[in-house]
DNA sequence: CTTGCTGCAAACAGTTTGCAGAACT
DNA sequence: AGTTCTGCAAACTGTTTGCAGCAAG
């Protein structure tokens, strides 16, 4: 939910001292609109034909936050920028990435987390996040 | 084993059209003779201190026929560095991540396994290869 | 008024590429 | 001989950073 969002990352501001900027608004208003897995340049795209007098390095310096804020995660694929998605409290999915018309489709699997927790613990490990991506080919193109 | 990795390069590479070269064995076997997840800069570094006229363009070229052929595996983690790992036939290990010291145990879970093959019939996708990290603290950090 | 934030441009890091010469078949 | 491969350096791409001015508290 789009309010709720918009508290975590208040919150985060506040707990750390950070400021309150216009920037910052329009950044988290426009990343909030936008689904799936975005690139910083898409984004800063989106941002520009908004408000074109944000700059890039705001929209970096912004995601970063906004991943430490727990509100986004950095996700990383074979293409060379980096993406960042939304992070939904208590729900966690995964990635289907077609090789070849890079689609992706999301999946959600309770017992696959569920392992991955008794693996964790088995090495002592202490979870903070985890990603799975699948690679091969989507319906349509295989 | 190090010979049948040889062999599937020389298989590849017949296949391909590809010729053999002091550079690309010399490169083979110092990659065969690593563990873990190299990164590009690490392994031109050891080629650099063997054979010091080998360039690093030639290592990065390399590497991506070593991914190519199926014997290695690129892999992102969040440090800015394309790493390379060993493909083991048959054999599909994933990570768990520490955050803080940069260390990576490696583990199996056939049941995961299987589960990301059912969850891929059910979207109709046929699995390439795939990768799943988990990103926390290890036992020594915590 | 103080300090943090921003935009800009320059700097950076990792990777790729063009090209002339060397090496393989 | 013909073609692929290599080393070098320059080019590129995505991201980060220094700094002077701006804006929030």
């Amino acid at each position: 939910m789009i309010l709720a969002k918009k508290k975590i990352f208040t919150d985060f501001a506040l707990s750390k001292g950070l400021r309150s900027t216009r920037q910052r608004d329009i950044i988290l208003d426009i990343f909030l609109s936008t689904h799936q897995h975005i690139s910083v340049e898409e984004l800063y795209l989106k941002v520009k034909s908004s408000t074109p007098d944000i700059g890039q390095a705001t929209v970096y310096r912004t995601l970063k936050l906004f991943a430490e804020a727990g509100l986004a995660r950095e996700i990383l694929l074979h293409d060379g920028q980096t993406r960042y998605e939304h992070v939904v409290a208590g729900e966690h999915h995964d990635h289907l990435v077609c090789t070849k018309c890079n689609s992706i489709v999301e999946f959600e699997n309770e017992t696959i987390e569920m392992l991955q927790n008794e693996i964790a613990d088995r090495h002592g490990f202490q979870i903070r996040n985890h990603k799975l991506e699948i690679y091969g080919l989507c319906a349509n193109c295989r």
